[in-house]
DNA sequence: GCTCTAATTATGCAAGCGTATAAATACTCC
DNA sequence: GGAGTATTTATACGCTTGCATAATTAGAGC
């Protein structure tokens, strides 16, 4: 009977770096797809067209290469953010807004993102690693948004006490993660751009100044 | 050799609704304690003190077990902010201050049930019909809020159009949804009754008008 | 080109999963 | 108190899962 019927997968040998990155990018896709149930260390490998012993050669377990996805994801949101401030004008206002925009419209603003996020967030409650990386992130993203909105107010001609940015950060950080959360889950039943254009509103009532660069404070 | 050692448990009968609020509850128990994962028909089953097959005569199959659990949380949290208003006073800015600080109070701010809607919310994406108890849910919880906004705002003397009070009540949900967030994961970085004083003050300068009965509109 | 090794494949296993189904039993009704 | 039935237990099956490990091979270095 057919001598050569199983033939053995060839493979090339790729670089640590660029497998890992392969095997995260697969990771996020089974999950975008098919939630994080969806992501069988086999069906990761499938789709990094790699067989699945593979990945505990990368990955001592399959939760490391889950958690290497969530801290690549918060990673690339955090990234495509700061992005945003790069090509922002120099006036502080505007800088602001374009940083809200940015959290609220794509890629950022993605359900695949709500999904991966969501997933893990499930588990911070059980692992307390888990929530020490996801607390790091909070305040590190809470931090960011701190400096602009003093930068923003003083701009403005307002004061800008640490008792008042911390919680104008604590809220306006609230309005950023509940509009991405209401556009991630329906961004269907929402016009093109009204949940940034909402933000940005909010975001002014809050803090009482404008966010046009143009416009003066009060 | 032992001729009893086998005996079989013994049981009752209890009514059908009891039976299916206990094998919620114990589902409940499991995706608190250990995430969506931890939810197998065996824990649930045990934890109810009834075993696994049970759980089929009940729900066709565990995904209607599931789906059940999370409407089960929702209503939950849902009656428990309009008991908030049944005790809350005539005004309606009064009310509409209650019912976001009973939304950013105990028992609904509470990791488990952070961990219980992220769990669900995981879902949503790739489940068709979780989809849409979630949409069905969240346009509910937004239309309560957006009569609660309306009121407040005539009782203040303002106006209030349909098309601002519904960009309102995206604002303020965010607002509650974001502060609900962060208290739920990281509640201890924040002192008592920080958050619903923070989403109160966030929400008048949204709105332009302050809650406090006492005060007027403007 | 040969050798050596690290990267990759292939195979298997034990555990846990959801579900099906038959046997047993607690309760209801007469 | 005996019969009948709806509820519950018990058992088993077929799959899938994550993980381990042995066998192979691509590519680097000499």
């Amino acid at each position: 009977m057919n001598a050569q019927s199983a033939t053995r997968k060839t493979f090339r040998r790729e670089g640590e770096d660029k497998r890992r990155e392969d095997l995260i990018a697969a990771t996020l896709e089974c999950v975008a797809e098919r939630g994080l149930a969806g992501a069988t260390v086999r069906e990761i490998a499938q789709r990094a067209d790699v067989t699945a012993g593979l990945i505990r050669y990368y990955f001592p377990t399959k939760d490391d290469l889950i958690g290497a996805a969530y801290r690549a994801v918060m990673n690339r949101m955090t990234v495509q953010a700061s992005d945003a401030l790069q090509n922002a004008a120099d006036d502080p206002r505007s800088r602001l807004q374009a940083f809200v925009t940015a959290n609220l419209g794509e890629p950022i603003m993605d359900p695949h993102n709500l999904s991966l996020w969501a997933g893990f967030i499930a588990l911070v409650h059980a692992d307390p690693a888990m929530a020490a990386a996801h607390r790091d992130g909070y305040l590190g993203f809470r931090d960011e948004l701190e400096i602009l909105i003093r930068e923003a107010l003083r701009a403005a001609g307002k004061p800008a006490e640490p008792n008042h940015t911390r919680r104008h950060a604590i809220a306006i950080n609230a309005i950023i993660d509940g509009l991405w959360l209401e556009g991630c889950l329906a961004g269907d039943i929402f016009d093109d751009g009204e949940l940034a254009e909402t933000g940005v509103a909010a975001i002014e009532a809050v803090l009482g100044i404008s966010l046009q660069a143009e416009g003066g404070a009060q």
